[in-house]
DNA sequence: ATTATTGATGTAAGCGCTTACAAATAGGGT
DNA sequence: ACCCTATTTGTAAGCGCTTACATCAATAAT
């Protein structure tokens, strides 16, 4: 005897408090719209049968799911692990759940997971970088979704972004390594296509070069996977052009923690005999030898901004406003003045 | 005329095809139990109206969500990356989705993200380490949902898992620094209350020293968080004690790669010096220098074959096994040998 | 020719929740 | 006393899908 054990039901939880669903529903959803007395029994009743709603009931019912997706380019190293950790913590402070994925940096598995986070009622998207087809952004207005870029800030693009200007900053590191005295220039960069960070990038560095005088053509440009491994093999590459570049400028630091790691199994003195760049500023642009140069992106104080519009968007209080982060260069041991 | 533009719906695609829902729903989910003529008018009509599944309808009238949820201590390093990223290859390999989320090494965060992805129709759940409150398993044995440790293995569990005995691994490489001369011997472990990886891990070094005739009282350990600068800190520590460690055995390269950061600010030089050695294998352990002597933990291997497992629990194909994994000491540059 | 069998499709009953609306109750003003 | 408003609770209609069961046609077996 008995009825076998399962999970209990909005409804389980309604008859062991003796009032209606609805009542039961409001207490969890908004207990002011109850009165003490009978908030106080029903909460009794959820307790001690250790009720925890369906998410997919409600939702349906609801029609709001208070969960934000995000497709970021890939999980693999730390890049966006900071930012989107802020992301999370504010999104979850503002009451939301964050859903990640990942789509390895290819167009098409970013479509099909940004259908799957709406098919999953997913209130608001955050995406990376605006370069994506313009079919995406059609598909996201007809379920009413509101997404929002970030990683990147671009005032004309029609989208709204929370981000740094990729270009801007580091024309400003480049400008910073020409100063130093380099002329032969390197840079190994993330894959360009599809990526409108890493061409900012790029394009930062030929400005800086172009604004000094410098034949932006001469820059030894080497595209290839943000990986460790990638950022070594390009250093190899680029050691042997001749003459020899005398800065190598990373897109971002480990693609620059690769380089560095090369720079030592080839016996090549980093600064001494040739500077290194990083970009982004995480954890390990510290704990490389000798620590990397390059660019600080505040990705905490993105993530929460990123958050906080997002969430905004999704709540009808913004109609999406583009965020400016500013960035700042920070001077380690890898880039060293360059005489001759 | 002209109804407004809104996502599109089973019965919208059923009228569009000419067939009852029964029947797209059909195409969709077992195809070959629909002719193919009918197939293709239905795959066209879902084509032209660029419709989605509702995810939440569709866990909610199945009872299944093709799902996973992992719950993970911390993103914020990359210890669980790579094993994360293999279970989710495989995952995905089978038709699952892997849901992920972090407590932060909070037991009490570990509970609510594990009611939040019931309540979200995981259909199996990944937990880390054996070590957590019965009721969790209760509670998940009445929702039914099977669930995995990984990341440890104890044939002595009453729970399935897939890992590795961190006692023996670390008892291995103990051993092996023990045979390179070493006695006085110091540890920073990561914080053992409630993690069983941890706790193995500080047995093991124990246990070498134990069967080495060294006194397993004289281990100088310190307990702090996974983080660079709290390994830092820890070394910084021990460096101060008198007589000073001369090998100084760490939870995880994480740590390590902060003990090795500390050396190079205090000018100890690693390893001959002092020997530091780490546990994992990640990225990282590559990356720093000296590259460090550590234990290789398979996590793609791991991963996958968790995920085989899981899912194999999930359709009822298994009660649950556990699987031990091997690892291998990684002999690198961190570790030297101490005479005297 | 008749019936049994098989396969394709339709019918409709939920899945567990939210919420518009209705109903009931309790004051407040006259 | 009366009516009006405000507050608390109940009623019941879905949300978009899956699936057990019913139906129907086509073929095989008698």
């Amino acid at each position: 005897m008995g009825k076998t054990r399962s999970a209990p039901t909005l409804n389980d939880v309604a008859e062991a408090a003796g009032v209606s669903t609805a009542t039961v529903s409001r207490c969890l959803n908004s207990p002011d719209r109850v009165i003490e007395a009978t908030r106080q029994r029903v909460m009794d009743a959820v307790e001690s049968l250790g009720y925890t709603p369906n998410f997919a009931a409600r939702v349906m019912a609801a029609k709001r799911s208070f969960t934000i997706g995000a497709i970021i380019p890939t999980m693999d190293n730390a890049i966006f692990a900071r930012g989107l950790q802020a992301f999370q913590d504010q999104l979850r402070e503002d009451g939301y759940t964050l859903l990640v994925s990942s789509s390895a940096y290819d167009p098409e598995a970013e479509r099909e997971q940004i259908r799957t986070l709406v098919a999953r009622g997913a209130d608001g998207l955050l995406l990376i970088g605006h370069a994506r087809d313009a079919g995406i952004y059609e598909y996201l207005e007809r379920h009413q979704v509101p997404s929002l870029v970030a990683w990147s800030y671009d005032p004309e693009a029609q989208r709204p972004s929370v981000g740094f200007s990729n270009a801007d900053a580091m024309c400003e590191l480049a400008q910073s390594v020409i100063a130093a005295g380099h002329r032969r220039i390197a840079m190994i960069s993330g894959i360009t296509e599809g990526n409108d960070r890493a061409q900012g990038r790029v394009e930062g560095v030929r400005r800086a070069m172009a604004d000094s005088g410098l034949d932006a053509n001469t820059l030894a440009l080497i595209e290839t996977d943000y990986e460790i491994e990638r950022g070594a093999e390009a250093f190899r590459q680029l050691m042997a052009f001749v003459p020899r570049p005398t800065a190598v400028m990373c897109g971002n630091d480990v693609l620059a923690a690769g380089a560095l790691r090369e720079a030592g199994r080839l016996g090549i003195r980093v600064p001494e005999q040739v500077s290194v760049t990083g970009f982004d500023d995480i954890e390990l642009a510290e704990i490389v030898s000798p620590a990397l140069t390059t660019v600080h992106v505040p990705h905490r104080e993105m993530g929460r901004k990123a958050a906080r519009e997002l969430t905004a968007m999704v709540e009808g209080k913004s109609e999406g406003r583009s965020i400016c982060i500013g960035t700042k260069l920070v001077n380690r041991c890898s880039l060293a003045e360059q005489h001759g």
